[in-house]
Parts: C-alpha cells; sequence; structure tokens
DNA sequence: CGACCATGTGAACAGCCGTTAACCTCGGGC
DNA sequence: GCCCGAGGTTAACGGCTGTTCACATGGTCG
C-alpha cells in the first residue's frame, strides 16, 4: 500500500506515469462534482482512456479514492511537522509558519482540499479511520503550538481555534478567481493570524 | 414551490408536518453521507416510513435536497438582511450583528451548514443557479458592510474576505462536541471579528 | 524470432436505487 | 352510511455504473 516503485520513480517527472494522471484528473474531477457523481468513465475519459483500464492501476475506485486521501494527509502532516521543526523554538514563528504552509498548500491544491473534507465520508471505515488519524495529528502539531501561545486556553479550545482557521484558510476553493493568488495569500495569511489569537 | 400552506401553517409547531420531518430526517443523514449516498429507504425509515412514502410529499430527491438548500439560503439571506437593518448606520455594529447571526445560525443548524455547500453541486442547473444567486445576495450584504468599514479595499478583497469569514465559521460542524455551545460561540465571534478586520 | 507482460478495449454482468403502479385503509364531510 | 382523498405499503421496472472477462496489441527480453 505504502510502496509505489512507480511514484517513487517519476512521480512528478514530466511525463507522470498513467497512475499520476489519473489521480490527478479524479482529483480535479472528485473536487468539481463530487466523488459519487463521478463516474469511473469519466475518469478514464479525462486521461484519454476507457473506463476499464482504471483498473489495471487501482484495485477499484473506491481503492483510488482512499490513496488519493491518504496521501494528502501524509503530505500535510510532514509539511506540518517540517514547518514547525524548521521554526526554531518560538511559537509565534511556528504559527507563522504552519499558516504560510497551510495557504500556500490551499491555493496550491484547491482540489484535493476539496475532496478531502468533502469526501472522506466515502471511504471505507479502515481507511476513513486510517485518514483521520493523519489528520488528527496535523491538528495536534497546530494545537501545540496554539497552546504554546496561549497557555491558559485550554487544549479543546485550541483544538477548535485550529478547525476554525483551517475553514478560513480552506474556504479558498469556493471563492476562488477573484483574487490573484499572492494578494490572496497575503490575505489569508494576516487573517489567520489574526484569528488564530483572537 | 414557495408557498406552503403546511409550513405556514404548523411549520415549527410541536408536531411537524410529515412533510417537515423528513425535510429534517433528510438533512441530518445528508450532512452525516451526502445526499448521494442516502437513499430514500434511508429517509424514509428515519420518519417511520418506507422509501416510495416520501413521494406523497415531494415530486422526487431531487426536489426534497432543491427545497432545503433553498430554504437554507433564504433564511440566511432573510436574517443577514435584517441584522443589518436593525443594527442601525454604524458599521462595526453592523459587523457584529452579522457575525453574530452566522455563528448563531451555524451552531444550531450544523447539517443545513454542511449539506448547503457540500451538496450544491447535486442540484439541477435550475435549482443550482436559484441558490447561488441567493448565497449570492447574502454575501453581497456582508460586503457592504466590510467596504464601509475598510473604503481603500476593492470589491474583490471584501467578497474574499466574506467568504474567508464563513468558512471560520462554517468549520463548527467538522469541530463539533468538543466546547460547550456558549464558548463555542464566544470564541468563533472574537476568531470572526479579528480576522473580518485584518 | 518467439514468448511474455503491461496496458487497453468492448461487451456483458450484477446490484443498487430512484421512481412508478396497483392496491389498501382510515378519517371526515355530504 | 357512503364516498373520497390523503397517505402508506409492497412489488416491479429500468437505468446507471462499478466491476469482470475475453480478447487485442505492442514493446522487451531471452
Amino acid at each position: 500500500m505504502t510502496s509505489e516503485p512507480d511514484s517513487a520513480l517519476h512521480a512528478d517527472a514530466d511525463r507522470p506515469s498513467r497512475r499520476e494522471q489519473i489521480l490527478r484528473a479524479a482529483a480535479q474531477l472528485f473536487a468539481e462534482r463530487g466523488s459519487r457523481a463521478v463516474g469511473v468513465d469519466d475518469v478514464g475519459a479525462a486521461v484519454g482512456v476507457t473506463g476499464p483500464a482504471i483498473y489495471r492501476h487501482f484495485a477499484s475506485k473506491d481503492a483510488m479514492l482512499a490513496e488519493m486521501l491518504v496521501r494528502i494527509s501524509e503530505r500535510l502532516l510532514a509539511g506540518g511537522a517540517a514547518q514547525v521543526a524548521a521554526a526554531g523554538d518560538d511559537a509565534a514563528a511556528q504559527l507563522r509558519a504552519l499558516i504560510a504552509f497551510q495557504v500556500d498548500f490551499a491555493l496550491g491544491n484547491p482540489a484535493l482540499i476539496t475532496v478531502q473534507d468533502r469526501d472522506l465520508g466515502a471511504l471505507s471505515d479502515a481507511d476513513a479511520r486510517r485518514v483521520r488519524q493523519l489528520q488528527r495529528r496535523y491538528v495536534e502539531e497546530w494545537v501545540a503550538v496554539l497552546a504554546r501561545l496561549d497557555p491558559p486556553a485550554t487544549t479543546a479550545t485550541c483544538r477548535a481555534r485550529a478547525h476554525a482557521v483551517f475553514g478560513l484558510i480552506n474556504s479558498t476553493p469556493h471563492s476562488a478567481g477573484r483574487l490573484d493568488r499572492p494578494a490572496m495569500a497575503d490575505l489569508l495569511t494576516r487573517m489567520a493570524e489574526a484569528a488564530a489569537r483572537a
């Protein structure tokens, strides 16, 4: 499930493997219409192939979605941890780093953000558990930083704060387009920092 | 489509009409699993009837969803406009009123909030247009207030700000439970006000 | 050269689910 | 007392769609 010779070798190459093409196209379609409303034929057509060809690369449509969501969660968790580690011991700097990271991710991968919190429910119990665990660990990264910034606050409060900030930043996909990316990044960053301390 | 003798007469009575029961149960189920993953039989079972009985009250499953979303949008728009009107001429007070209103709505109707932005895509083009128009008018309510509070800001910026604040407040459903409602309301209100001006 | 594996195709299957049809029942007005 | 409409029920249809199957093809390696 975790080891894929393909993706390790040329995942983001100029000519990504069919597998990667499919995952990307599927993410886009899932974000637009919802995973349940997208047929296997649609995904195939998006990469110039018929529907059943998908099964040469994935065990099932659900497996596709599962891999997609697990990857996102892993990228977020790894990235978040890295940001905190790289920001030194200053909690304020850590928060800024986390926010910048999340803003960048959300603006750079609107489709993934959308799918992640819309289609989590479509996963099998086992897969959903796995994704939720990764998400929780990512949230804990934030909670730890927020707790250091506001010691008297309870953990529950910090968690709620973190979720609210996610909501703020991840709202991007719903309002995309009107502002160019740098301006949007700037605005979201300022808003998130203000909200995180309120 | 808009006139319903039933709902006008005893919509929120102690014993709501079957229609209302169905709409409520459906909202709950749709929020939990997504409208596409919920069967007509599930909705029926939730109110103690069989699936096809639904068709005595709604033309189709889609019509159910449509009515649900239109109603939410209308409630938000009407409520928002009322809040602004009642807050007098002070833009800051208007913003506070809008935030309090949205926070209250989100905490009081988490299922509706979830369904509204997850299942909009499942509507027919005509219905989707109608809902989006109502939503846009509600957003404009916010944009007008935000513009008065920060005159140099462009309309696009204000719109982005409004969407971000919605994201912040509406994140509630995803993090519900850990904090009791008054505490959550307080936290979200403070965060939203801080974010709206950043 | 020949065998093989990866990849793709079109056809067919199977199950789910929205919707309809035909039939029941009960409470209330002429 | 009878009729009728509102609201339910069960059974059945029909389409959509995930998945599988049998078969083609083309590059690669022995």
